[in-house]
DNA sequence: GCTACAATCTCCAGCGACTAGAGGATCAAG
DNA sequence: CTTGATCCTCTAGTCGCTGGAGATTGTAGC
């Protein structure tokens, strides 16, 4: 029954305020009751769906994703293969993004460290740039 | 002496056409000289250039960042420790996002693989999204 | 020359996921 | 009663493109 303001929503979640309406404008975050002059208030189950959100939103998940979590947890008896099915597919992408970093990575690490000339004309840095050709193999 | 069409540019370097003119129109590329029908020309300057920038970009470099190698390359005579830095600050930032990326996976592996309910009550896989404190120790 | 059709032009709008600001109303404390 | 914090709505900006509308121009076949 303890009905918060969007300010206390904010603290509670480490949410800041404009996010907070934003997910409201998107259907994220259904409409909250409001008092009489017109202010949101919101309960414990707001501030649990709103801690749901940003922590999946931490660990990288897509709004869309989300919203799917939302709309089964909206159906607890449901069956929950799908929510699994969703976290491997975030799994994969982030295996995904940490290869394709890693390649990056190895690209640019390429890039002498040690120029021996000081001058923008052929510093190795600069010239790694330039030609995909020296690039090693994973190079995107 | 080769003039090409901004087609053939987009062509020869994989580059949308949208996109080439995007990087005009934010300087990243100069304004090309037009034909008498007001059409684009681009000579092997531009070609090396573009190819550049879009080889940064697959690197994963900001416009900004490219933005300054171009300058620093405007004046091949300079120094280029500038240029070091950038690519310094840019593997610093790639192995941040590689860490990070890596500890959601912890996180998000944590979600129990074979979940005993198969029902959205107690699945742990929303469990986990749920409960930050069900988190191991890297999670953001 | 005429007719298709491809390529190009400019301008504008949209993506995802927020973030920031203007300008106004309302609340709580002194 | 006044001050300052909080809230409201609405609009526009971020980044790096991407796509479309509608107009014009270039090219090829007949
Ligand atoms: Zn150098
Ligand atoms: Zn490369
Ligand atoms: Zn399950
Ligand atoms: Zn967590």
């Amino acid at each position: 029954m303890t009905l918060i303001s969007i300010g206390r929503l904010s603290d509670e979640t480490g949410t800041k305020i404009p996010t907070i309406r934003y997910y409201e404008s998107i259907g994220l975050l259904p409409e909250p009751p409001r008092t009489a002059s017109n202010r949101r208030l919101y309960d414990p189950h707001a501030v649990a769906r709103l801690r749901f959100i940003r922590h999946a939103r931490d660990l990288g998940f897509e709004i869309e994703a989300i919203r799917d979590f939302l709309g089964l947890m909206d159906h607890p008896g449901g069956p929950c293969h799908h929510a699994h099915g969703l976290v491997r597919q975030h799994l994969e992408a982030i295996d995904a993004k940490i290869a394709q970093l890693q390649a990056m990575r190895h690209a640019i690490e390429r890039v002498s460290p040690n120029c021996p000339y000081n001058r923008v004309e052929q510093c190795p840095a600069i010239e790694v740039l330039s030609d995909h050709a020296l690039c090693p193999d994973g190079c995107p």
